[in-house]
DNA sequence: GAATATTCAGGATG
DNA sequence: CCATCCTGAATATT
């Protein structure tokens, strides 16, 4: 609907903000106020002490850059109204924290948002989900970065993580919920089994039967099959469970299954109807990086949906009988993006493929578009990897490190310093949370290219691919899963100074009308799953970081990507300073409907 | 040897 | 005390 190249007249800034997202939430993050020093911002130490009065953030110092969205502006509204009213809240600034009950000597302290959003009556249940799971990946990579500098040795993260939730005001244990869990949609994607139950999906930490009492008799309300037994998840709409004991689990005694707890619920739906969630578990999808260390088995669940139980019988000789369970999918629910995935990648010829790779092999990976709407091609632009800067610019070198060990020492490496003492991404490249400004290791620094405080300087690594969205033109999605914290790509474009001289140029803007990478075909959205960090690491130079776009929580394939273009309703003003408005199309349910 | 499969042990919840 | 469609680390196997 938008053309990008169209909407190429003068767009003009007047607020000299800059927002940026935070990767907890659409939020107010330092940027709205002010910047602070890279240093100070960082709280990821900080001494336990939750009278800590708050932070009041600086008013206001040098303002770097401001963003600019592509031209192409499909779709979109504000969240500025959100960030008056104090809504949100970003965790570099006052948050509370809360000291992790460390049991050795080192306390570890992760600093949590205000609690506002819990309980508001005015955040509807998808926010309320969306944002309890956010914070739980936060604390589980907030973990994983001190297990990683070896401040601590965590067996399971995902208990410690709970338990460090659990103090979070706004967390409440989950009621038991039949149908549909408000706030959880068709598609979803867990890491952990702890995560089905904190949003109330499946409570049970491993059992793979939840159930409750209804009217006296107990019903199965969800479950999870996961391989753990012989389900048959055979071709589209059903699902052939196997029963909870007996031998199967690979018990040294055969027994029989009996017809009880979970087993006997399940039984009931029958009789009761009642529809059971069902939870699809896959393992070892783990992609490895090239690269990269060790990549650890991940295991996926996925919400499937509501089911029948149509019919149950029992299975096997005698003395390993085991309970079989045939379900039926409720129709009229969203298909899983997991299913059509596995098709396309089944099929030879990729349906509505208008190009092979746009980048023309400017990219490590191919990025390819479809459009199964229309004819239509993206309008010609030239591809291009890397921020191009001003003819006259020239980059200042950055100020590396001479770390020889990999940066392990957050310490003594000069450039974990600047992050505040922290190398902000973990070991598996996922970025810890947002900053104001981060600094990668760069040319200068001894440290080799696989240093992990590089995690978004070597380009795309996820198969991302454009393509025709149904009312906002070209958007950008994937065939694989993103976990939260992943590195997605860069905003590449013509830089240019929003002053008459370099030198005095306070704002610079990236314009990828003429050229650009990927980043451009990125949509607005109100509830976005990127958000966009500044990074620096080939110069130095506050005013144009780099801006990557990192997810902000699991994605599942298919799901466009969008970001907030912070505009600000009135932003937005043509030659003569008449406002300019703009529709927003994201659709989403906090949607204000209007980009600028 | 590294990538993958199997087993073991620790654990939270009900 | 019991059991569980978990997890991560330790072994075993290709």
């Amino acid at each position: 609907m938008t053309n990008q190249s169209e909407e190429t007249d003068d767009l003009t800034l007047i607020s000299d903000k800059l927002i940026v997202q935070a990767l907890m939430a659409p939020d107010k993050c330092p940027w709205t106020k002010g910047r602070k020093s890279s240093a100070s911002a960082s709280n990821s130490r900080t001494p336990r002490n939750k009278s800590l009065p708050p932070k009041k953030p600086k008013k206001k110092d040098a303002t770097p850059r401001k963003v600019l969205p592509p031209k192409v502006t499909p779709s979109t509204s504000a969240v500025h109204e959100k960030i008056e009213h104090g809504e949100y809240s970003c965790l570099e600034d006052d948050g509370n924290p809360i000291a992790l009950a460390v049991p050795e000597r080192k306390e570890l302290c992760v600093t949590l948002p205000p609690c506002a959003p819990f309980g508001d009556q005015s955040v509807d249940a998808r926010s309320k989900v969306r944002k309890l799971l956010k914070l739980f990946q936060l604390i589980c990579r907030k973990l994983m970065q001190a297990e990683e500098q070896q401040l601590r040795n965590f067996g399971r993260i995902d208990l410690e993580a709970i338990e460090v939730l659990k103090k979070y005001d706004g967390y409440s244990k989950p009621d038991a919920i039949v149908g549909d869990v408000p706030g959880v949609v068709v598609g979803d994607e867990f890491h952990f089994r702890v995560e089905l139950s904190i949003v109330g999906l499946h409570r049970i930490y491993q059992g793979g039967i939840d159930s409750a009492i209804v009217d006296g008799t107990r019903i199965a309300i969800s479950i999870v099959a996961s391989g753990g037994y012989p389900d048959e998840l055979s071709s589209s709409d059903e699902l052939i469970y196997t029963g909870s004991g007996g031998k199967a689990t690979g018990k040294k005694d055969a027994e029989d299954q009996k017809l009880k707890g979970g087993n006997l619920a399940l039984k009931n739906c029958i009789k009761t109807k009642t529809p059971v969630r069902v939870i699809h578990g896959f393992k070892g999808q783990s992609r490895s990086e090239v690269g990269q260390s060790k990549s650890k088995q991940i295991s996926t669940y996925t919400y499937d949906g509501l089911y029948v139980v149509v019919d149950c019988w029992q299975e096997g000789a005698s003395g390993s009988m085991v309970f079989k369970y045939k379900l039926k999918r409720i129709l009229g629910q969203p298909e899983l993006a997991l299913h059509i995935v596995k098709e396309t990648r089944m099929s030879k010829v990729r349906k509505g493929l208008r190009c092979p790779d746009i980048s023309l092999e400017k990219e490590r990976i191919p990025i390819c578009v479809i459009n199964t709407i229309d004819d239509a091609q993206p309008t010609p632009f030239e591809y291009i990897t890397k921020v191009i800067y001003p003819p006259s610019y020239a980059k200042e070198p950055p100020q590396g490190c001479d770390c020889t060990d990999g940066c392990s020492d957050s310490s003594r490496c000069a450039c974990a310093v600047k992050n505040g003492g922290e190398i902000p991404f973990n070991f598996n490249g996922a970025i810890v949370h947002a900053k104001p400004l981060i600094y990668e290791c760069g040319p200068s620094c001894r440290c080799p290219p696989t240093c992990h405080n590089r995690a978004s300087q070597h380009g795309i690594k996820i198969p991302l691919e454009i393509f025709k969205t149904g009312e906002t033109g070209w958007g950008v999605r994937s065939l694989s899963s993103i976990s939260s914290g992943s590195f997605i790509c860069e905003y590449a474009g013509l830089e240019s100074s929003t002053s008459e001289t370099m030198e005095e140029s306070v704002g610079f803007t990236i314009d990828a009308a003429k050229c650009g990478n990927v980043g451009r075909f990125i949509n607005h959205s109100c509830s976005p799953n990127l958000y966009a960090q500044n990074v620096l690491w080939d110069h130095d130079d506050k005013r144009m970081p780099h801006i990557m776009f990192f997810a902000a929580e699991n994605i599942p394939p298919l799901q466009e990507l969008t970001y907030h273009y912070n505009y600000t309703i009135g932003q937005v003003r043509d030659k003569n300073g008449v406002e300019k408005v703009k529709e927003c199309l994201c659709g989403s349910a906090d949607c204000c409907h209007r980009l600028y």
